[in-house]
DNA sequence: GATAATTATGTAACCGATTACTTATAGAAA
DNA sequence: TTTCTATAAGTAATCGGTTACATAATTATC
């Protein structure tokens, strides 16, 4: 009768002892389970289940150098663009065995910067970011570090960094380029906010780019920058028609602010998209069940989780890949978009 | 000139060499500053930012047996409400220096236990879980490796695990006794799925408990199980219209549900409120700015993370807590709710 | 100025798994 | 049966921090 006090988690040692082998031998059944005689192979992993025995990871990746963790920052998870990318991610990972660590920037690089000293300290093996500005000393630490990680929502051919994603600026010129070929002049944007957001600022910069390619130009009242939500949508589009020469079109930065400019259109009795034209961006699930339907860009969102990971995983495990991913977009026109009636 | 191969990465020897103390006193000013004189410090953490060092989670949660990592189980994060629990849980663990796993269970108790299993494995110190029925050996086993974890969506007071959330079987019964307050009896519901989900089971039982207690029972033709997804919900309502007697009012487990409900309506010129009363769950952003405006029930999502990550972290700093927490919930009564016209 | 009390710093054991290296065992060949 | 080879299992060093305990330095007290 043993009366020592039994201690709360077995170790790798206990489960040696129970199955009479070394530590070496458990290890190795629960790492290269092939080269231990099958004998002796049964006997540590009865002994693992009976004790219940779950490998520490800290000890592990100490002496491993390696976690099975990665991590994710995004800006927040409140915005169903990031939240689908995410859930790609970690399905993707857990396929593999890896677990990810979340956390949220709030838009701030300063915020990032924090978060992603906090997960390098824990280890984790790479990174998925969203967008490719980030905090002055980011580029230097992860190249220093030597720790893989990837940009996304973005995409540049000559892009010195890892990413996957579209070109954001060619996004609204695709955009932009529709409305004006309908015969629309007098466009208006309701943007996100640039300020720390390249994606925002791209996705300005190409409907100004797309309108001066042609001649025209953005006026400055016809912009309106916002935070992604409904009520904002609304507030932006009821200042754009309160406006003496309101425009006749209005591209939008995101779904959300569709949803809220479509919204007020409605409530002031304003024609979609007879007065009005409106387009939207994400193709989200709502987008579809619009009234009317939302024309609206699609972005490939879980592909782009799905290939993020897929691109770390293979940095990782040391496998070919490309570094830079460049993925389709597509304008899917639905009814919110027609000739101006002027 | 010292020729040897840098390390890659410097370590707390590395810094204590630099700043000319032994590994004990670098520690002492990472953990403990105030015990280490000014002077020392300040030379130490110039060492630090010099080599610009980065501390090791894996060997400091090996030696201390903690990490600062929590776990979070969802069913998915494509759901706004899972993901805004999370938002709410990594940032109040941020502003309390914890990093957060996330992982989704697809509504799968054998693949929330796996993800239990290499979270545990991973270290992390507490988690965060949805519902109350788990896999059969999951309350054994955190009970046995001693960590702490919190089910949220889920109250009651006699509950024998801690909980965070609100009684669903009240909320749909608030939500019945509403609607037939009202003067509807033909009332039919538009669940979730309630195989291995507690919340959506509980949600249906609450509107048959209710209609009981008036001598009334929900058909079982009135009655269509659904993904969260709009398009189901459209399909709900679709069969629900097509049926010989249609119902006059409808709930539904999910403001998604609703959104597509009502969409169908729209399309075949059902009116709502007129012919028909529909009531959501949730109060998502865009219940507000449906047209018409959804009568819902408001969750305190926020304030339940919130309140999941204050628990566990009271938990392991051993402060004083309650382990039932009830949350208020409260129907938003909007405009798709009328009398019968019948 | 000497001694005691206090505070600051250093030394080294420890956390638990992995694995290079060593030793034992089984199987093959003579 | 003996020797050699191939394969399996064991021993112990190691990963990088933390902290009990030992020691040195400082301040307080007589």
């Amino acid at each position: 009768m043993d009366s020592r006090p039994t201690r709360e988690t077995p170790r790798l040692v206990d489960v040696a002892k129970r199955a009479q082998v070394s530590v070496a031998t458990v290890s190795r059944v629960l790492n290269t389970p092939h080269i231990v005689r099958p004998d002796v192979r049964g006997r540590v992993t009865d002994a693992i289940k009976e004790l219940g025995y779950l490998r520490n990871a800290a000890a592990r990746a100490l002496r491993m150098h390696s976690n099975r963790l990665f991590g994710a920052l995004v800006p927040t998870l409140n915005h169903a663009i990031y939240a689908a990318m995410i859930e790609a991610v970690q399905r993707r990972l857990s396929e593999r065995g890896y677990l990810l660590i979340v956390g949220q920037t709030d838009f701030s690089p300063e915020a990032e910067m924090l978060h992603v000293n906090a997960l390098i300290e824990h280890g984790v093996e790479a990174l998925v970011l969203v967008g490719e500005s980030h905090a002055p000393d980011f580029y230097e630490l992860m190249a220093r570090k030597q720790i893989p990680f990837i940009n996304t929502y973005t995409y540049q051919a000559q892009a010195t960094h890892p990413c996957v994603g579209f070109d954001n600026r060619r996004a609204t010129i695709q955009m932009t380029d529709y409305i004006m070929d309908m015969g629309h002049r007098d466009i208006a944007m309701i943007a996100g906010i640039c300020k720390d957001n390249d994606r925002a600022t791209q996705r300005l910069e190409g409907v100004k780019l797309a309108m001066h390619a042609r001649g025209l130009s953005l006026r400055p009242d016809y912009i309106v920058e916002s935070r992604y939500t409904i009520e904002n949508g609304r507030h932006a589009m009821r200042r754009l028609l309160a406006l003496p020469q309101p425009p006749t079109a209005v591209l939008t930065g995101s779904d959300v602010l569709a949803f809220g400019a479509l919204a007020e259109c409605k409530a002031q009795g304003v024609d979609v998209p007879g007065q009005l034209s409106l387009i939207g961006f994400d193709d989200m699930e709502f987008a579809a069940h619009m009234e009317p339907p939302l024309t609206t860009l699609q972005i490939p969102l879980v592909q782009m989780g799905q290939a993020a990971a897929d691109y770390l995983l293979a940095v990782v495990h040391d496998e070919p890949r490309y570094d830079q991913i460049e993925l389709e977009t597509r304008l899917v026109v639905r009814k919110t978009t027609a000739r101006p009636c002027r």
